[in-house]
DNA sequence: CAAGACAATTATGTCGACACTTTTATTTTA
DNA sequence: TAAAATAAAAGTGTCGACATAATTGTCTTG
């Protein structure tokens, strides 16, 4: 059970939106890899949908930045830049800190308990399969996303969720580089949540924005041991 | 003279990219009123564009947020509330403090000195037209445009450039309400410029985000004159 | 055989048309 | 006359087609 933002739009909904979320998904999965050329006749076929609907769709995905358009060349999902990923961390880090010390303020007393038992469901998750599976791909960022519909500002939630979470996402698909201590994390979770109970928005903030400048600098150091290790190519 | 990003597309660019363009400034503007309907033959007409087209902007409009859609019914233009505008101004507080706070460990010594020579401009516009028009409209954005490209963060230019900054100058538009306090708004600005030369990135990160924490106020002042003075209907 | 010119193919940009929904206008009926 | 039923109009969702630009493949020529 998720409670990932991701809801898939409904058969219902426009062809557009469907497609939308597909490609999207598509995308932050690798199943079209970062990079690739998109051709739009075969796309189209393959969804089973005209060339303008697909479009429409299309011109979505380059106002998130999971493609990047040059007119008359056509489309290329987004390769992957390192320097791009810690960009993000570094915003996720302060809007994280923000998101949790008005969560501090807004979240009501059900919300908070309901944090917790998802820590303690994430708990059983990483006991059961040593942290290797769901937790770690996707479970963390629905803790983050829940304290992000705590803050009530739903401008946050529009940035974070709609736009810096799917890099974070795409990263750790593309890489299965997940988090390398979920029991640390777990735990840097708790003391979180604790500081939102207590409504001690300072320390919240201070939690987070540390809690999330580790995960960078994790990445950081993953990189480092990637480029002396691998072919420094480039 | 203009730094301001929004490098409207050029006429080789794809009509729908300058559709886009056109669009977002008329409802940045007012011109197509917040909260009003969108009928696309009707607008595909006025632009004398296909529907097709058409809509391949208002697909990355609505992902921009500015219009809303909703399936067989059409689309609105946002209509602007109080609370999101507030919404954004706490996050352009953070993001502006960030962004600060990396422009005082990138930008060049010259990018600084072209920052102090538009404070100049600025001043004089001031003089000149007692605040009235230019500056406060949009000079104020242009500086901070500055600092968010000396910042070096590509997501960071993305987020506040391409979306937040927008609403703040729809908002400014439309309720004709800039900065009651250019010179103080001013002076702020160099405080700002010195730190940054000086590579203080903390100072510029606190000075950045009172300025903006003060530009907030004034809203919330303003808003709450309007509520008890003007007649409460909603 | 390599390099450049030309032809064929494919892809993108843009349009107009049709089906189905929603809204508006009109008519019927209580 | 007001409300319900029905018809007309307008609007959105989706598609297929054509023009033009880009790419690929082929043929010429040095």
């Amino acid at each position: 059970m998720t409670t990932l933002s991701n809801e898939t739009s409904p058969l219902s909904a426009p062809l557009t939106d469907r497609i939308f979320d597909l490609l999207q998904d598509s995308i932050i999965k690798g199943e079209i890899p970062a990079g690739s050329k998109i051709s739009e006749p075969e796309l189209a076929k393959a969804y089973g949908v005209s060339r303008g609907t697909l479009r429409e769709a299309l011109s979505r995905l380059e106002e998130r930045h999971l493609i990047v358009r040059s007119p008359n060349h056509g489309a290329r999902v987004i390769s992957f830049s390192y320097e791009e990923l810690i960009d993000t961390y570094q915003i996720r880090e302060v809007l994280g800190g923000l998101a949790c010390s008005l969560a501090a303020q807004n979240m009501t007393g059900d919300e908070i308990g309901e944090l917790r038992r998802l820590l303690d469901e994430h708990e059983k998750s990483i006991e059961e399969d040593h942290g290797l599976s769901y937790y770690q791909k996707e479970g963390e960022l629905d803790f983050h996303y829940r304290i992000l519909q705590g803050s009530r500002n739903k401008k946050l939630l529009v940035i974070l969720d709609g736009g810096l979470y799917q890099l974070i996402r795409m990263y750790r698909y593309q890489f299965s580089t997940a988090s390398p201590r979920p029991y640390l994390a777990l735990k840097e979770h708790r003391r979180i949540v604790d500081a939102i109970e207590e409504r001690d928005s300072e320390l919240a903030d201070l939690l987070m924005r540390r809690h999330i400048r580790t995960a960078r600098i994790n990445v950081e150091e993953r990189h480092k041991n990637a480029m002396t290790k691998g072919a420094d190519k480039g």
